[in-house]
DNA sequence: CACCATGTTCCTTG
DNA sequence: CCAAGGAACATGGT
């Protein structure tokens, strides 16, 4: 469930049900997830930690820990990849066919679960200096923004991707903040006026932020056995009641009429990914 | 069986 | 060294 706003909804989730709980025992049942660090390493600096908190950058959550053998708190980085889940469950429940990692506590148990293992769970913090601004920060500003995209010739849709130009913008956010921008995924990523510069901006971060409201009104179940929507979790999809009427604009709607306008959506590869964008709405001008 | 999937990293080519 | 494109990673859903 990985784009910046299911990461720092589950972030919210998880920060109240961590802090203060000590680690007594971990196990890491596929040591692929905590790459590069080594399981001994991994394990030892775990042992005794204490969660002080949990907080994200980009698709990023971070867990503040005190071990017992340092002074400093000390960091860990975990990412999701395409399928991580991360929730806490009852002693003694039994663990689902793909737990990763289970960090176990004196009344319950954290669970990292991630079936295609892209995820990550390590203490290497280096990763995070390369990341570009918080979206919803002070530091992302339209002429900061301007200047990275001004750097590439790429499809502006490819450069929205791109994690050190802003971080935790994903591929089904990129479609939806383009849409909103009224800019073609297609166009180049230096051919953009200021204005329009200005207008992706305003997109990306209004798309993000309704996402992360939308995300805190549901009723999540993380440690549901149902994959939900795979993004953010649904305890119940009611059939009378759609899980999400409005979630997505243009995203997974090939075919199906724009919001705005009425023609078909449509669908294209970039970068190897999908883009979905209307032909009308978004006109392509110059594109890549 | 075929194709698709929220992400990143590594390799190749220019 | 950089930019860009593509495959690879491992598994499940439709």
């Amino acid at each position: 469930m990985p784009e910046l706003p299911e990461v720092e909804v589950l972030a919210r989730h998880l920060r109240p049900l961590l802090r203060g709980k000590v680690v007594l025992a971990a196990d890491i049942r596929r040591e692929r997830l905590i790459r590069p660090t080594s399981v001994a390493e991994f394990k030892r600096v775990l042992a005794g930690s204490r969660f002080i908190d949990v907080t994200r950058r980009g698709k990023n959550l971070i867990f503040k820990l005190r071990t017992p053998t340092r002074r400093e708190p000390c960091l860990l980085v975990g990412h999701l990849g395409m399928t991580g889940r991360m929730y806490l469950l009852p002693l003694q429940t039994p663990l689902p066919k793909h737990t990763s990692v289970v960090l176990r506590f004196q009344r319950d148990q954290f669970v990292f679960e991630d079936p295609r293992t892209f995820g990550r769970l390590t203490f290497e913090t280096n990763g995070l200096n390369d990341l570009g601004p918080e979206p919803l920060g002070q530091e992302f500003t339209a002429v900061n923004f301007g200047r990275q995209l001004a750097r590439s010739s790429q499809a502006v849709k490819v450069k929205l991707l791109d994690q050190t130009v802003v971080a935790g913008v994903g591929n089904i956010y990129a479609s939806e903040a383009l849409f909103r921008a009224r800019i073609s995924p297609s166009r180049r990523s230096d051919q953009l006026s200021a204005q329009e510069v200005k207008r992706l901006r305003a997109a990306v971060r209004k798309t993000l932020s309704r996402a992360i409201k939308f995300g805190s009104k549901a009723q999540l179940d993380y440690a549901g056995s149902k994959n939900g929507d795979r993004l953010f979790y649904f305890g119940q999809a009611p059939e009378a009641s759609p899980v999400a009427p409005e979630r997505f604009l243009v995203y997974d709607r090939a075919g199906k009429p724009c919001v705005d306008c009425g023609r078909p959506i449509r669908r294209i590869v970039q970068a190897a990914r999908s883009t979905f964008f209307c032909p009308a709405c978004q006109p392509s001008g110059k594109s890549v």
